[in-house]
DNA sequence: GTTAGGG
DNA sequence: CCCTAAC
């Protein structure tokens, strides 16, 4: 049998060479494997054409060829240079059989049953796919038997196969590979839960390969693995990745396996939603073999436990009787048992996607227009991602994955850092929250409002004003809840002209997602590299909250300033806000003195009301902050007679 | 890490 | 807004 990888029907034949070295440490010893199986890791191209499994390829599979000790031996295969792997049975000589809760043992004669069974139904397999084929479905990927599994190398079948294995070894990770048979008959309870009868225990069935000579080809996974039975697909299970599984899920066995045959996350095999880390299953049965396009799946790296875990809630719950649910006890690298027990699934979800996967997810975007791509892409990078982001149109998750950035500085805080991949927007409200603010009824400007406001709360020292303004005019209905985002353009108070430019770079984008990505532009920089530049005009409030923020802390103090005032600002960093200051500083003392109070602004400079920058005035005037073109005179003409009492404020 | 200043 | 020196 084969544990194919990397089936993805790409025709790029990206898959130049398979440096078939990559024996894992425990591989060292041809000669101890007695009986070996020869697993040839392949790919399937696109024309149908096996090609050797790269290194990488191999990785991908790493988690289901996952084993500890040297049970797994890679041998170099005859002529072609593709990898196998084999199998070694124990050093007794007898194949070491997987029980959880006690010992198996396994007749021949309910061993030869079973494997013709399996035999059956590989060769309903082989039918149905070829039935396809013939139906000119698209072959996505092919099911390699290597034929080196002659039956001669499978003593086994021979002579006795018992198993010895008491279940304290199923840690080791020979029990996790090997390969067993659904005891269909039950004649191995031992080792299964009782009132769940038909848990596979196993008998090591390396037989069952030399019944899969001849290859099996599998056109989309689920089309076929949909009119399989739990006991066939458990049986293509164990037959695709050399061990059993106890996961009584339709769904997931037959996506774990198209995954295997596809070498893709992208299987649709299930129907799973992924709600607030939690992969919870869309209750619908796939008898009817229509996986659900909208349906979500789970990173690749999705554990077994994880479905189990969500078996047994989702089948509890809704009591799907057919799919009983039977808690993997056996544990694949040992501390996937225990994650089942503590519920502490939740890290391995937002597991960081590989660069591979990566690249898959964006080769796919480019090719073809997957939306189960983009939302599982999506819920990589989300682990927190709220309950609704499941719904969101997969056009945003795109947008959201195609801005790539190459900064990678963080975000607010509160987001998971997937480069390259499921950006989170570092940015802006939605345009159609700040539309609606747009809408907000006031007969003078907003702005107008706050900076009155500001000068008046200027007197008395209580000045967080700003905050308390913000609050008590911001609707909590437009505070995002789930998200750290700065809601400062949700503000009414912008003026106008503010607001227009606050809308004008969010109208571009349809999303009102990357409204702020829309406006990086990449300068080139002396040194070679792009520098991204990043443009986000200052809004009044933002303006508004500095002046007060530099009136509390001190010009200078700008860490603070952007602790105290600007903590929802992620943008905005001191530097930022040093800059900003400095150019009202500049602002303000270029106004004019006699124009002091009255809106004679400069033509064409910002909006920002002359009461602002008269409190800028003074605030540097306090602080000494005075632009050295206006140092003496103007100080000495405009700034104290404004107000006089504005120590306070430092 | 923060601030100041130049670009 | 970026970069960097200086602290």
């Amino acid at each position: 049998m084969e544990t194919v990888v990397g089936i993805e029907d790409n025709d790029d034949g990206r898959f130049e060479d398979s440096g078939v070295d990559r024996s894992s440490s425990a591989l060292s010893s041809p000669k101890q494997i007695s009986n070996p199986i020869v697993y040839k890791l392949v790919r399937v191209e696109g024309d149908g054409k096996l090609v050797p499994a790269t290194d990488d390829e191999v990785m991908e599979v790493g988690d289901f060829l996952e084993y500890e000790n040297s049970e797994m031996h890679v041998v170099t295969n005859t002529g072609q240079s593709l990898e196998c792997i084999s199998i070694e049975r124990s050093s007794s000589g007898k194949l070491r059989l997987e029980c959880l809760e006690g010992t198996a043992e396994a007749d021949l004669g309910k061993l030869n049953a079973k494997l013709q069974y399996i035999e059956q139904i590989l060769q309903k397999v082989k039918e149905e796919e070829k039935h396809r084929i013939s139906c000119g479905s698209p072959v996505h990927s092919h099911e390699n038997i290597d034929s080196q599994c002659s039956a001669d190398k499978f003593p086994v079948m021979d002579g006795k196969v018992q198993s010895e294995t008491p279940c304290q070894e199923i840690p080791s990770i020979a029990s996790s590979f090997n390969y067993t048979h659904s005891n269909q008959s039950g004649s191995i309870d031992q080792c299964s839960r009782p009132s769940e009868g038909v848990i596979e225990s196993g008998s090591s069935a390396s037989a069952v390969y030399s019944n899969l000579k001849s290859d099996i080809s599998m056109s989309d996974g689920e089309i076929c693995l949909d009119k399989l039975s739990i006991r066939e697909l458990h049986e293509l299970f164990k037959v695709t990745f050399g061990r059993e599984t106890t996961v009584k899920d339709k769904q997931w066995l037959k996506r774990r396996i198209a995954m295997s045959l596809t070498n893709s996350c992208d299987v649709s095999a299930t129907t799973f939603i992924i709600k607030d880390n939690k992969i919870v299953r869309k209750f619908e049965e796939d008898s009817s073999g229509n996986m659900n396009a909208g349906s979500l799946i789970s990173s690749e790296n999705m554990t077994e436990e994880d479905v189990n875990f969500k078996d047994s809630s989702a089948v509890d719950a809704c009591g799907i009787d057919d799919n009983q649910v039977v808690s993997e006890t056996r544990s694949e690298n040992g501390l996937e048992y225990e994650n089942y027990q503590t519920g502490q699934r939740a890290a391995k979800r937002i597991r960081r996607p590989t660069k591979r996967y990566i690249e898959e997810l964006s080769e796919n975007e480019s090719r073809e227009h997957n939306p189960r791509l983009s939302i599982s892409n999506k819920t990589v990078g989300f682990g927190h991602v709220s309950p609704t982001s499941n719904v969101r149109p997969a056009r945003n998750a795109f947008s959201e994955a195609r801005t790539y950035s190459t900064r990678l500085d963080s975000l607010g805080g509160s987001n998971v850092q997937i480069p390259c991949v499921s950006r989170v927007r570092r940015s802006r409200p939605r345009k159609d929250i700040a539309s609606l603010m747009k809408f907000h009824p006031t007969g003078m400007g907003e702005a107008e409002k706050l900076s009155n406001k500001l000068l008046e709360h200027s007197s008395d020292a209580g000045s967080d004003f700003s905050d308390k303004v913000l609050k008590s005019r911001m609707p909590a209905k437009f505070h995002q809840p789930s998200s750290s985002e700065p809601v400062k353009e949700q503000c009414p108070v912008i003026c106008p002209i503010e607001l227009r430019q606050e809308l004008r770079p969010k109208r571009a984008d349809p999303s009102g997602h990357t409204s702020d990505d829309n406006n990086i532009v990449t300068v080139p920089t002396a040194k070679g590299g792009m520098r991204r530049k990043h443009h986000r005009a200052w809004t009044l409030v933002e303006v508004i909250k500095l002046v007060e923020g530099v009136s509390r802390c001190g010009a200078g103090r700008w860490s603070e300033i952007k602790r105290l005032s600007f903590a929802s600002y992620s943008y905005r960093t001191s530097v930022d806000l040093k800059d900003k200051w400095r150019n009202l500083l500049k602002a303000s003392f270029a106004l004019a003195p006699a124009d002091e109070g009255i809106n004679s602004r400069k033509h064409g400079t910002a909006p920002i009301p002359e009461k602002i920058l008269l409190r800028v005035r003074e605030l540097a005037e306090m602080n000494s902050q005075v632009p050295p073109n206006y140092s003496s005179s103007q100080l000495a003409s405009g700034g104290g007679s404004v107000h006089g009492d504005r120590s306070g404020y430092l």
